[in-house]
This record gives structure tokens, C-alpha cells and sequence, in this order.
DNA sequence: CTCGCGAATGTAATCGATTACATTTCTTTG
DNA sequence: CAAAGAAATGTAATCGATTACATTCGCGAG
């Protein structure tokens, strides 16, 4: 029970103490400018003396709206989430939204589920993080006669026509390969994400492009399977062992695989960057404490966190449903450190 | 807007369909057992038939709860927080419950916005993960007319009384300790949390504790400070590479910590476990893919996030607002890895 | 067959804010 | 100074479910 025990304020109250009526406290509270000085000053003043404040939940009643959005995270235990949703946090505070937060990892949501967070009142937009969602549950949001707004962040879903915010994988992948070759690097690798996600196939692409673009070949052996987790990471570690020749460095498709990578080789005495150079992508906090620290391509997660959130707000503010799905691209930058250098010899 | 274009069915709908009162309507769907059979089925039959979903802002305005409850965190970012987040959200999902998150990083809440998240009707319950929050603050929320119902996890304020869900913390710090003792040790150090944080002492007491059962003297040079941080794990390592005589084994506070400090030593040239062993606390997940893979002290996090989650949903149930605080200590376990053996000679 | 009582159901007030529309007050200007 | 229009304020309907209280139903006992 969240009830005061006595008396909690109620419109009502603070009316009758500034001496106006109830629609009057409401415009000075939700639009100050429509209401003269004087009355303005003395509902304020009310406001302060009842120690009032507005009841959500009626308030959401009769507008009709939730005043949160819940994010949809893949896994809340990687690191590289919780890190943005940081950001995100801070910008639903600032516009008093509340955020909500799921983990997709146990049960992918339906069609059903995803229609419900909107049908039963829990929020009035979705940022999703998670690219794998189903097809037909994200189109049934906006084939319904009101589109519910959402937009994607960090991955997307091509098949859908949603805003996206997310950064710029190509480049980034550009930057590692190019960062490699500059150092005398020709045999690189890929560890690739889950082939279910799109970032994989943004990322495993850029590092191709960049490989044809220096005109250098890329050895399929050398292009590992993954799922961005540091378990994957010590699988990929275990499989460039047993090669007879190895590439003398990889690109990795998260930091997570990268640890986990250099994890392994070092327990068998291969050492990074020494014997094979290691690159990885995300900059999570670890990046700069794992041994070696990594080099590795840096998201800026403020950045993604605040922009997705802001974009999400306004479409909600201006009640813009249009249909155009427009992408924001985040600038991603390399961070140099000491997980690679010019190849042995 | 959440509205659908033209029709969201409500409870007046389905009483239509079903033949009935919104009363019994409302009454098949709170406690059915008090419906007869019959219209028990007709009334679920024609929920179905409508799509009905009971409108959470009108039920929250009537009952005066918000079915949300909210967690305060420390430190978002922090993989170990966020690795607890998801036990708390699985468990409130199945209560129905929404799990909303505040990150305290940036602004420590007052008591106004503590009192704020219940008089804005925006949580039911809180789950206090930051032992930090100023002790007025937090009396104020047991000083209401009526309380508001909430309870500490991992940290606590000692000054104050509020059930609390936490880690065996001195029995872990014990068993570090035991184990190096057995491996040879007697010169072991520590590096502490932050001073203002209850579970720096609880874990530093565990520590002196532990060291005075093996007859081991504490040297208090070798007790540094410290944040829980990574960052705070390096600057102990370099004040321990600043030593002439260093000790021969720590035992951090944090992962994050020990994960700092071998950063460093390894840098220097300084090997762990072979010129010094490391040991830390919590386990996340990143402790068995660092090198060395760290031996630590595991924190059951999902027990935890679940044990928290379950005795406040249940406060919250039972209306139990008894004062009399109740502590859950949440066993811990060693996991031996590659950061701690028998000391050099 | 009727009375009484518990079970099942219905009626309507209620939660607390927002806002369309009605009314009053203030400006402005010819 | 009056009239017109703009600005400020008030009145009351409304959002959609819950629930206290009233009513009706069903069944067994007398």
C-alpha cells in the first residue's frame, strides 16, 4: 500500500488552499504559460505548502499513457548493456520517464508479449537491443491501427522498418583491419558473432571489405564462429590451437570473444601480441585492464544510450508515427593498445 | 499513445459478451473461486473472445498500489550489479511485478526523491543496493505514517533497520584467507572498499578476523584502499610496486580490484601467482577468463537477486510492515583458479 | 410450502487528475 | 465609453477498473 496513512495531498486540496479551481492547478503545473503570474505563483505556492504531488497513475488514466519505456536487452549480464543502459537511464530521468527493463535471454518474446507491454499500460515505447527478435512480432507493433513506437538500438532488424540507432560496425571494422595491414599483418582472422544477429553479418561484411579493399586475401579457415561471449571467445582459442599455421592476427566481433580468445592462447603459451596480434570491438571497461590491454574499436555508449533514448522521447512527444525509418549512425573510434603489433617476423 | 485506433476492449465489454456485471468480471479475473463455475467460464470465454487486457493505470488508480518495484543501484556499470539485475527481474516477471532501475551513480538521492518514488506512485517497494544512501533519508521512509516497504541487498546501512538480503561476507574472507594460509602465506594484504561502504568492513573485518584465528599479525602497510574499482585496483598496485618488501599474497575486496592489481603487477614484470597471489570477490563472470583466472570467493548473485526479490514481493503481499529486520545471509563458496599458489621460497 | 441463510451477482460510488467547453475578466480600439 | 476579441479561469465529464453494499438466487430445514 503506497498510501499516506492520514491525508495525501490532492489536487483538490492545493485548489482550495491557492483558491482556484482544480483545472487551473493542473494548467500551472503542465503548462505554466497559460495561466497569469499572480495565479501561477500562488498555486506554486500551495503546490509547496500541501507538499503535493501528482497522483501517476491517475494521471496516466486519463491521458492515456504509461510515462516509461522499457528497453528489451539480450542479456543484462554482458557488460556492454548494462554500460548503455546507464545512459539511457539518464535521459528518460531527465524527461521523467521511468525505465523499464527485460531480459529477452530466457524467453524471446511473441508477437503477443511485445503487443502487450503497450496494451497492458506497462509502456508507452520500446527501445529494443535485441536484433533477433522475431519478424512478424515486431511488425505486428506497427500494423496495429495505432503504431506503437519503438525503435532499435545497437542491433536492428533488417526485414523491419524501424528507427535505429546504432554505430558505425563498418567502419569500425575498417579501422581494425587497416590498423593490422599498416603494421605488416596479411594472414588476419574473424571471429564472427551469432550468424542469428545482424551485427555479425555488419561486422563479419566490414571486415571483409577492408580486407578486398588493401587487396588482401581472406583465408576462410581463419573466419571463426562465435556468439559475442567469452565462452565463444575460448572455443575460437581452442580452434586457432589446433591449426597447424595461424593467422598472425585476429579481428574479433566483441571484446568478450577477444578475452576469452587471449584467454586460452595464453594458458598455451601463445602470446599475444607477440605470436598473434588480437583485436576487439566495444571498449568495454575491462578493455583497458585485461592483460594485455586490448586494442580494440570503441562504441560510444553515452552516446548510443542518450541518442536512442532522446530519439524514442521526441517521437513520443510530437506523436510522430510516420512510417520513414531513419538510421543514426554513431562514430565508433580505435583505441590502441597492447593486444597487437607487427607480426614475428 | 497507447491507445488503439478505434477499440481496446474494456471491462465493459466483456461483461456485455459474457452476460454479466463488470463486477463479476472483475471478480473471475482477482479471486475466481468466489464465481460460480458457469460464469467463471463464460466470462474467460469472452475475455478471449474480446482480446480483454485489464488497463494497468485504472487498476493502479483504484487499488492505489503501482506494481513496479524499483532497484537502487550503485553502479550500473558495474558487471556485478548488473549480473544481479537479472535474477531480480526474473522473479518479478513472474509475479507480474515490474522491475523499474535508478542508478545512484550520479546523484545520491535524497530523502525528498526516496519518499518521491512512493508518493509519485511510481514503485510499491524499493530494493536498496547502495549501502550509502544518507542514514536521514532512509529513516524518513520508516517514519511515514505509513512505511514504505523497503529492504537492502548485498550493501546495508548499519544505522538503520531495514530487512536486508546479503553475501556471508566474513565467511568468505575467511575462507581467502584459510586458503593462503594453507598454501604457505603469512605475509597477506588486502585491499579494502571504500571506507564509507559497509561492506569494506564487513569484508576487512572478516579479513583481521580471519588472520587473528591463524595467529597471522596483520602488517597495515599492506592494507590499502581501495573503491571496489578497477581503477582502484591499479593505484593499490602501484603502491605495492613502490614497496621494498611486498607481500606475498592479497586478498581484494572485488574482482574488479584484483583484476586492477594483476593489470599492473603483470605490466611491472610482477608475476601472479608466482611473485604474488591475487585473490578476489564475488566471481563474475570475467574471473575465469582473465589471466591468470582468478581465485575468488563466488557470490550466489542469482540466489540474491531472487532472495531479495521474493521477500520484498512477499512484504508487499502480506501488507507486513512489522519492524523487526530481518537478515538473509546468502552462503558463499571459493573457486580455486590460477591467481593464488604456495608462496616463492 | 415457507423461511432463513449463505452464495452469487449486480449497482453505483470511487480512485485523482485532465481537458473540452462554458463563462468571466481583461485589453484594445474605434 | 462600448463592443469585440483575447486571455484567464471555472464546471463537470471522463479515463477504466475495483469493491462496499444491496439485491437476488438456491437450497435445506421446519
Amino acid at each position: 500500500m503506497t498510501s499516506m496513512n492520514k491525508k495525501m495531498p490532492k489536487i483538490q486540496d492545493v485548489a482550495r488552499v491557492a483558491g482556484v479551481s482544480t483545472a487551473t492547478v493542473s494548467r500551472t503545473l503542465s503548462s505554466p504559460d497559460v495561466v497569469s503570474a499572480k495565479t501561477r505563483d500562488s498555486v506554486l505556492a500551495a503546490v509547496k505548502a500541501t507538499g503535493y504531488r501528482v497522483n501517476r497513475a491517475a494521471r496516466n488514466l486519463r491521458t492515456q499513457r504509461t510515462g516509461a519505456i522499457l528497453a528489451l536487452v539480450p542479456n543484462l549480464g554482458n557488460p556492454f548493456f548494462s554500460e548503455i543502459l546507464q545512459g539511457m537511464e539518464r535521459t528518460c530521468k531527465q524527461s521523467d520517464y521511468n525505465l523499464l527493463i527485460a531480459d529477452t535471454s530466457e524467453t524471446t518474446p511473441d508477437a503477443d508479449q511485445l503487443e502487450g507491454y503497450f496494451r497492458d499500460g506497462q509502456a508507452d515505447g520500446l527501445i529494443i537491443l535485441d536484433g533477433s527478435l522475431p519478424r512478424d512480432a515486431l511488425e505486428n507493433l506497427q500494423n496495429q491501427p495505432s503504431t506503437y513506437p519503438s525503435i532499435f538500438m545497437c542491433e536492428w532488424n533488417p526485414e523491419t522498418n524501424f528507427h535505429s540507432v546504432r554505430s558505425d560496425n563498418a567502419h569500425g571494422m575498417k579501422m581494425a583491419v587497416k590498423h593490422l595491414a599498416d603494421q605488416g599483418h596479411t594472414d588476419i582472422g574473424h571471429v564472427r558473432g551469432p550468424m542469428t544477429n545482424v551485427l555479425s553479418h555488419a561486422r563479419e561484411g566490414g571486415f571483409r571489405k577492408a580486407m578486398e579493399a588493401l587487396n588482401l586475401p581472406v583465408n576462410e579457415n581463419y573466419v571463426l564462429d562465435g556468439d559475442f561471449t567469452l565462452e565463444a571467445g575460448r572455443m575460437a582459442g581452442q580452434e586457432l590451437l589446433r591449426m597447424d599455421k595461424r593467422p598472425t592476427a585476429m579481428v574479433c566481433a566483441s571484446d568478450q570473444i577477444a578475452f576469452g580468445l587471449i584467454a586460452v592462447l595464453s594458458q598455451n603459451n601463445v602470446i599475444v601480441p607477440d605470436d598473434i596480434s588480437v583485436l576487439g570491438f566495444d571498449d568495454v571497461e575491462m578493455a583497458e585492464f585485461f592483460y594485455p590491454p586490448l586494442t580494440t574499436i570503441r562504441q560510444d555508449r553515452d552516446c548510443l544510450g542518450r541518442s536512442a533514448a532522446k530519439l524514442l522521447l521526441e517521437r513520443l512527444k510530437s506523436r510522430d508515427m510516420s512510417e520513414g525509418a531513419t538510421v543514426t549512425t554513431i562514430p565508433v573510434e580505435m583505441v590502441v593498445r597492447s593486444s597487437t603489433s607487427a607480426p614475428a617476423n
